[in-house]
RNA sequence: GCCUCGGUAGCUCAGUUGGAUAGAGCAACGGCCUUCUAAGCCGUAGGUCAUGGGUUCGAGCCCCGUCCGGGGUACCA
């Protein structure tokens, strides 16, 4: 797929080619056109060249034949643009051959620079604030979870990359009924049951009782609807639900023993997420949390009704009409006081644009709640924050299994940490049964078969469009071969390979020889090259971790193709030797770049 | 109902402002390790791009209709 990525206005000898194409309409056809009407494109695979210009849109001045166009065209450059040494026209394509001195210069650009492709921040970049994760504190992160960090955190790589200061936040859903019910099912039926006495993680310990609690009271639900009760009264006036209602009133009340139990609780899950956050390998720069934010928002909605932004209804709810907007009316705060979801994001939004300079808040958060993110644009907005607008919802697909939703409560979710576990246990007996890694000590094969197993994982995820639903299926997704993580990972490993025999045999990279008449392969290879720093640029404009690995796999495939039918070591002719190794480090160097963006981590041998 | 997103090979996915014969991986079949790592490379097979119209020199991509699917539309988060 030679033709996925834009080059437009990216490489300079592109501008000169639709400089001089516009030039060329003008002095041959005596007619001014629009730079946007001149359409350069990598050539693609099947034909000869490396730049094409499609002459289409030139006809109507030339009011010539396609062919009769493009030689016209073709003529001109050739004279007039000193990188280009041939052309050739098929139809209405002008093929463009590029010299082989221009591929080496940029090569060699591309190899000098060890941030090739990254732009550095200053203290003047803007500074890009991201939430991501937001997890509830009542059950363990599963796949879902895995989504949104992988894309949470490689957004902001690739936004770093792109010369932004970057603030990774998270918000922590840490009150309300939902945590009140594991809390009170731990009260009834625990036993005093801790992460130390049972052996369980925190957050698996807490989630067995948020689904302990689910159980019971469907339970007593069941047994209420036997003798006699309706459906609708039987959900509200379960023991279990009056008792989980009764501990969140208790909560705001801050009755002491309910505020210890919570903050013990919570204990337990902050410190088991710890692990898996670690083992994911993301991180956060400024936590919030909801049972912090959610009295500032509760406040700012109390101000939009003193104010006559917001309406109350008779039973003491409060309002937004948003039907001058095209939507609907919105409920800001229960009759009860309390307050919803959309309180609480309200109050973080502003608690965070208090304690940062933010030129741009992006929220990582699931397409089902979109309309969330659209009213909470148009509130802020409305409350007369200026920044309200702006605010940028990334908004990411579902992960679906193949027997359709992940439910928690159901018990149909695939777990974070023991995906991970499987993931890290097939990477060993892969490892183990190729026989790879022979002779590394323990803890150095360890820590390889962890970068190959999180870099399947992370690869299969964010390879997708974000924007898209993803399936995954746990049997089958767990590849190590193809177009996946280990496979660039792979790639790496052979390349690092390779540099550690050149260095055994002294061999010492040279400065390139600029005469040299680059091969096919080796251009084909110098194209992708170059394109890394677009497709970085790209990625940041379209926040997209999917163009990243679409390139990295692309720039990997060419060169396994490469490496498979030359030699570079063998090579008998000194200055094509150093071409090729200096090639191979330069495209480490980008997989290694690449797989950062990803939070991927690379390996020396597999 | 209304709003919104999607439908590309058996499966999972690419396919940039509309451009040449729609591409990968997996699965299937057949080749390639005395040669820098075979977690690799090569080949075969696999498509009415949901569907019907339209715009255009040119449509998987743009416009309209239809069918199918996801999500939203809660005093849930």
């Amino acid at each position: 797929m030679p033709r996925n990525f834009k080059i437009q206005d990216k490489m300079t000898i592109d501008l000169i080619i639709r400089d001089k194409v516009l030039e060329a309409v003008e002095k041959l056809y005596e007619q001014k056109m629009p730079v946007e009407s001149v359409q350069v494109q990598i050539t693609r695979k099947e034909f000869e060249g490396d730049l094409t210009v499609i002459v289409f849109p030139f006809l109507r001045f030339s009011k010539k034949s396609p062919e009769q166009t493009a030689e016209d065209l073709g003529n001109y450059l050739l004279q007039n643009i000193n990188e280009i040494d041939k052309f050739n026209v098929v139809k209405g394509f002008l093929n463009l051959g590029i010299s082989s001195s221009y591929w080496l210069s940029v090569l060699n650009n591309a190899y000098a620079n060890p941030d090739f492709g990254f732009k550095k921040a200053s203290d003047e970049s803007p500074l890009v604030m991201v939430e991501y994760s937001s997890p509830n504190t009542n059950k363990p992160l599963h796949l879902g979870h895995i989504r949104n960090n992988l894309l949470g955190y490689s957004l902001c790589e690739i936004l770093k990359a792109n010369g932004n200061r970057v603030v990774k936040t998270n918000i922590v859903n840490d009150r309300g009924i939902h945590i009140c019910k594991s809390m009170l099912a731990w009260q009834q039926w625990g036993n005093g049951e801790t992460p130390e006495s049972s052996g369980m993680k925190g957050d698996h310990l807490v989630g067995k009782y948020y689904v302990l609690f689910d159980k019971e009271y469907k339970k007593e639900i069941a047994g209420l609807v036997a003798s006699g009760m309706g459906n609708d009264d039987a959900e509200q006036n379960a023991p279990s639900i009056v008792a989980a209602r009764e501990l969140l009133r208790k909560w705001e009340n801050k009755d002491p023993e309910t505020i210890g139990l919570w903050k013990t609780m919570n204990g337990w899950v902050y410190k088991g997420f710890d692990v898996t956050y670690k083992k994911m390998g993301v991180d956060f720069d400024k936590i919030y949390y909801e049972s912090e934010t959610y009295i500032i928002g509760r406040d700012e909605v109390m101000r939009g009704l003193n104010e006559g932004i917001f309406y109350q209804k008779e039973d003491g709810s409060v309002w937004a009409d948003l039907t001058a907007d095209g939507l609907d009316h919105k409920i800001l705060l229960r009759s009860d006081g309390t307050s919803v979801y959309m309180t609480q994001d309200i109050g973080t939004a502003k608690e965070r644009f208090n304690d940062y300079t933010i030129d741009k808040m992006i929220y990582v958060v699931g397409n089902e709640q979109n309309y969330h993110f659209q009213v909470l644009s148009i509130l802020l907005d409305k409350l007369g924050f200026e920044w309200g607008k702006g605010l940028h919802h990334f908004s990411y697909g579902m992960v679906e299994l193949p027997n359709g939703k992940m439910k928690s409560r159901e018990g149909t979710v695939v777990d974070a940490d023991d995906l991970i576990e499987e993931m890290v246990h097939v990477a060993r007996k892969t490892s183990e049964e190729l026989g790879k890694l022979e002779g590394l000590p323990e803890h150095e094969a360890e820590e390889t078969f962890r970068l190959i197993a999180l870099g399947a994982l992370k690869y299969f995820i964010l390879k997708v469009d974000p924007k898209k639903n993803m399936l995954f299926n746990p049997e089958e997704s767990i590849d190590f071969n193809g177009n996946t993580g280990p496979f660039i990972q792979y790639t790496y490993a052979r390349i690092q390979s390779v540099l550690r025999k050149a260095a055994e045999q002294g061999i010492v990279l040279q400065p390139l020889d600029m005469n040299l008449d680059v091969a096919a392969k080796e251009q084909e290879l110098i194209k992708k090259v170059v394109l890394f720093e677009s497709v970085v640029e790209e990625a940041g404009n379209l926040y997209s971790p999917a163009l990243i690995a679409n390139y990295v796999y692309d720039l990997v495939k060419e060169f396994n193709q490469f490496y498979h039918d030359f030699s570079i070591l063998k090579e008998e002719n000194d200055q094509v030797r150093n071409l090729r190794l200096a090639l191979a480090e330069t495209i480490a160097k980008i997989i290694r770049s690449g797989m950062k963006l990803l939070g991927i981590g690379v390996v020396e041998r597999m």
